[in-house]
DNA sequence: ACATTAAGTGATT
DNA sequence: AATCACTTAATGT
């Protein structure tokens, strides 16, 4: 885990948080699918990614999904955040993408670590400025309702997180992420395809020329 | 061969 | 862009 942690995160981290980091976390491993948390749970611990993939999403009052962004390994929960300034509730669910390595930190220990290390403060800062500035992306697409480049956006993201160029989903599935239907995520696949960019076939979309 | 699930299409709102 | 209704194609048993 020592390595890990370094190759992750040792740059920016001191020496003494680093052991606290090691005594405090413990890691745990989750499968494609597997929900690291659910609306409404109570959040305990925030998660350090040291590698896969998590996607983050939010649901509407009739179970339609939305999806807000994908978490890559150095990334953290932002929404861990949230709950040291008040409520502990989860407002999002995050499940795991790809087989992936997370770091289970107390939330105790990072409420004190935000005092006690200069480091740590800045870490969380710049990553939930991060996860803000991804946010507001989201927002633009959704706002203007460029269905066409939210897709395009959600494929190189996937492929992206995947480390693949190939992304195995079906139109369906794409939907719900996207919170659109179906038939819209097939006829804009099909303009994709024929603009050369991508080449599908059943479960199986590969993005060309990105 | 048959049932099931994924993807394509035209018409309509 | 979304929904409906229907077709066609791929896959699993």
């Amino acid at each position: 885990m020592q390595s890990e942690l370094i190759n992750n995160y040792g740059g920016a981290f001191e020496e003494n948080l680093l052991l606290e980091i090691q005594q405090y976390g413990r890691i745990k491993k989750v499968q494609p699918g597997d929900f690291l948390i659910d609306f409404g749970q109570t959040i305990s611990a925030m998660p350090l990614l040291f590698s896969g993939a998590v996607k983050v999403l939010r649901e509407d009052d009739n179970g339609d999904e939305l999806l807000l962004y994908f978490l890559e390994k150095g990334d953290t929960c932002a929404m861990t955040f949230s709950c040291c300034m008040g409520q502990s509730k989860s407002e999002i669910r995050a499940v795991a993408e790809t087989e992936a390595e997370l770091l289970m930190i107390p939330i105790a220990q990072m409420e004190l670590w935000m005092q006690k290390y200069k480091s740590w403060r800045a870490f969380v800062l710049n990553s939930y400025h991060s996860r803000m500035t991804e946010l507001l992306e989201t927002v633009d697409s959704l706002a203007f309702m460029k269905m066409d480049e939210r897709l395009l956006k959600y494929l190189i993201d996937k492929s992206k997180v995947n480390k693949n160029s190939v992304v195995r989903s079906t139109h369906h599935e794409i939907a719900q992420d996207l919170n659109s239907s179906r038939v819209v995520i097939s006829r804009l696949l099909k303009k994709l395809e024929n603009k050369g960019k991508i080449a599908q076939q059943r479960n199986y979309i590969k993005l060309l020329d990105v």
